[in-house]
DNA sequence: CGTGCTATTGTACGATCGTTCAACAAGCTG
DNA sequence: CAGCTTGTTGAACGATCGTACAATAGCACG
């Protein structure tokens, strides 16, 4: 032994300087707001790496033991975060598209958002594919999943719907009803997450504004050949 | 103690049986190639859990030790399932169109192939999701990646290429000049993987010629509307 | 059959994983 | 200031990870 041990040596006061608290109580539901916070950020960095409860807890600047006094286990802290992650997501979608006013400036307001930070970043892709990688075997990840992505497609198919219904009232008479707007919306966002992912995975390949511009020529192929478009 | 341990007893030759060897050598390179089919399938069964040398060894009935007999270390294993998965892949779909004798043929084949077991099922998604949860951090991962995927966009663009050909000899005299090939071959991988992936990840959603139909859709639209489509 | 090469085995080791739990202390209350 | 609640710490545990290595044994060959 070679002197007092950290901890010791840290438990001395010294009465000149102000005592200083050597951690802070926090609510539970702000520190769990607050490890879920860092449960992301220790994926956008380390990857699946950081995917350990060390990990995280050093990112939150907590002690290991802590996690398990706010969540029964890592699982449940993981489920907790896709979910925050997936709806904040979906959220900025939906506001950035909801401010705009015509069907045209909302759908690209809604592509913008999609392909510009902080959606359009190989860091988020990193968290996307660690949440993919647990999914088929965490039943809460599949039912977070579902939800949220059900929310997801319904604010596509909603601009979508708009979109051809205006085409129909200002074009050749033609109405939506030849659309298959399932299949439209199915199209559309693989389109989407497909550019979205080859972004990612090589940024320097194209552009944003190429990707917008291949999602607005898309859109707009559907809205001309609306009719016999059902085909399949 | 209760007796011989199990290995002793195994050693034990009964004279009136004939001698079974316990393990069988084989070639290096054989067995190199058992090791990584074996990846391969403990990634498709286990997802990143199966990414471990004992679920591996397990996989293909070896022992522990003798992955590092054939590789330096799991990386490089990784690494070379990985290059072999990919190639296989793209072989397939290069073999499939190959099959085929007037450009819309050839697509026609590239896309059942591309939506069609074996390439279209969720435990393949499962290994490309280990994959690309390594990417970012392995060097030889990456390199691998952007051999291979070089060669899948080659098949691609020479798809696309011979088929905006066609169209414009037989079309109404547009050449195929108006067209940004390199956009074109972006966003129709885009919509393929995207396609793809969420096929995979909710079986339900839609059929696979579904899927078809809209790629298909996609290049008919894209030789219709050759001109003026390089504006992006 | 005996000999040599080496593919193969399986134990051992240190590191790290998720989780548990007794002790500690921050900060409100009286 | 004393007492209490409880958020927080950090050591400890058993399991599992990738790797190393000495011992084993398949099998070709003289």
């Amino acid at each position: 032994m070679r002197g007092p041990r950290t901890r010791a040596a840290a438990a001395v006061h010294n009465p000149l300087e102000p005592r200083r608290p050597r951690f802070r109580r926090q609510l539970p539901e702000q520190r769990r707001a607050a490890l879920i916070a860092a449960t992301i950020e220790s994926l956008k960095r380390y990857g699946h790496e950081g995917l350990s409860i060390r990990t995280i807890s050093a990112q939150a600047g907590v002690s290991v033991g802590l996690i398990n006094h706010h969540f029964p286990n890592k699982d449940e802290l993981v489920a907790a975060a896709f979910s925050h992650f997936n709806r904040e997501l979906v959220d900025a979608l939906k506001t950035a598209a909801a401010r705009a006013d015509t069907p045209a400036a909302r759908l690209r307001a809604f592509l913008e958002a999609s392909f510009s930070p902080p959606n359009l970043d190989a860091d988020v892709l990193t968290v996307w594919v660690v949440f993919w990688g647990i999914y088929r075997h965490s039943r809460p990840i599949q039912r977070v999943r579902r939800e949220t992505y059900a929310d997801y497609v319904r604010l596509i198919r909603g601009l979508l719907a708009d979109l051809l219904a205006r085409a129909a009232e200002g074009g050749r008479g033609r109405g939506k009803g030849g659309v298959n707007l399932r299949l439209a919306a199915i199209g559309f966002t693989a389109l989407l997450d497909g550019l979205w992912l080859e972004w990612c995975l090589e940024p320097g390949r194209f552009r944003p504004r190429e990707a917008v511009a291949l999602c607005e020529s898309w859109v707009e192929a559907l809205c001309r050949r609306a009719p016999g478009w059902n085909s399949a």
